[in-house]
RNA sequence: UCAUUAGGCUGGGUAGUCGCUUUUACUUUUUUUGUAGAAGAGGAAAGUCCGGGCUCUACAGGGUGAAGCGCCAGGUAACUCCUGGGAGGUGAAAGCCUACGGAAAGUGCAACAGAGAAUAGACCGCCAGUUUUUACUAAUUGGUAAGGGUGAAACGGUGCGGUAAGAGCGCACCGCACAGUUGGUAACAACUAGUGGCAUGGUAAACCCCGCUUGGAGCAAGACUAAAUAGGAAUCCUAUGGUGUUACCCGCACUGGAUUCGGGUAAGUUGCUAGAGGUGCUUGGUGACAAGCAUCCCAGAUGAAUGACUACACAGGUAUUGCAAAAUACUAGACAGAACCCGGCUUAUAGGCCUAUUGACUCU
RNA sequence: GCUCCCAUGGCACAGCUGGAUAGCGCGGCCCCCUCCUAAGGGGCAGGUCGGAGGUUCGAAUCCUCCUGGGAGCG
């Protein structure tokens, strides 16, 4: 499997956001994490991370977490899905061991094929 | 050996797999893609508390105001930083701490207590005179700052003389001020058969005075490319106006301005990492630091790159067992992430290592 | 990147040109009033003035450094 991870799989631009928050088409969430989903028409997927600077104080964490998010994002298959993803992170996560936040994010991402599929076939 | 104090260094390691950012070479028609290689967070990157560089603004002109600093000498691009020295405070000592100019230019402040709180002050007390009384008792007038008491603070201290009682009233010693001499670049220190009888209480992190420093804004500074170009309509105000110009006034430069309607943009490149740079050696200096020589190129992201997983060894923590040594299990954790760049300050920091100092104990 | 403000009983505030018992309202507890409640009246408790240093005889107040919260400019 290609686990390519460059730039064009980021959301990297505040217009992007605010559609996908604006035209979101489903949200998965855990007490931890929010997925907000939204089609779009490129080849693959795209992930964009909020951490709030309220919830995680420190940039360190704040860092930490992105990378993680993004570094699931690319392990998984979720990336050939058709779809932006903007995950909202709460102040929990940071306490969590590193295996709970592991099997918190493989949780969502099944979660969230079984709704793009259920999608896909009824359209 | 134990404790104390001061200073410095380090800031988990090795291997593998999968990724990220920049970059070099090759590949490719260019971009892309691919292959191989190289580099990739800190001592505080933090707080933004000071000082600079850099950029723009009249290359900043004058005045008022405002802010900061304040023993002396040196270091530095500069500083409110650092080094060395002085003075004061503190500790048994090594050490540590100090916004450490001026209260003899002026103004203010000092609750409560106390007689009196700043051109001193008679409450008790002491002494003298007068009157009175059994009384050295009381009253009154005056003298008196030695004693009591109050307070954070009471207008030199101790002793002797002196006196009605007292008083720098006089003397000796101490302290203080001034002067001189010596040492020191200086702050300052030491000394004197010296001069003065003592004047000058505290507070300037109260106003203030003196001296020194500071123009303002900040890489979203600024420059460039492309696009949009921006000009249009209406109304109103006016060259004693507006902008530059973020305290105010003058001066200087440029110039008509404001509101509403409708419309458009907000993308990228550069600035951007070769620097008061790093490392090593030598020389000068008590030191901060400086000079010379050699050598190296060492992060440049932009919803923001340095991470995840696995294994091993070492040290650590927790729990259990155990007299102890140790064994087993679990856990991975110091503080913390560059955003134009440097010099400092401040704050956070697990564990480990090194050097010196002082004290105690033991041995030789 | 730059600049500023705030923190005082459970809550919202005053005191901030230094002077000691830190005050007011709401709330809490107790008592009175009422057949009972509300309203009303009386009383009581509750504060190391965000933290740590310093200046001063004396600090909520002045100065410095932190912690937390909030606002503004571009």
């Amino acid at each position: 499997m290609d686990h390519q991870f460059g730039r064009a799989f980021k959301i990297n631009q505040s217009s992007q956001y605010s559609s996908v928050f604006n035209n979101a088409d489903f949200r998965v969430s855990s007490p931890n994490l929010t997925f907000i989903v939204k089609e779009n028409n490129l080849s693959h997927g795209r992930i964009g991370v909020v951490v709030a600077k309220k919830n995680i104080r420190r940039a360190v964490d704040r860092n930490l977490v992105k990378r993680i998010v993004k570094e699931s994002f690319r392990k998984g298959e979720v990336s050939t899905l058709m779809v932006d993803i903007v995950v909202l992170v709460r102040s929990n996560l940071i306490r969590l061991s590193r295996k709970q936040q592991n099997e918190d994010l493989t949780s969502l991402w099944q979660a969230l094929i079984k709704k793009v599929n259920y999608r896909n076939s009824r359209s």
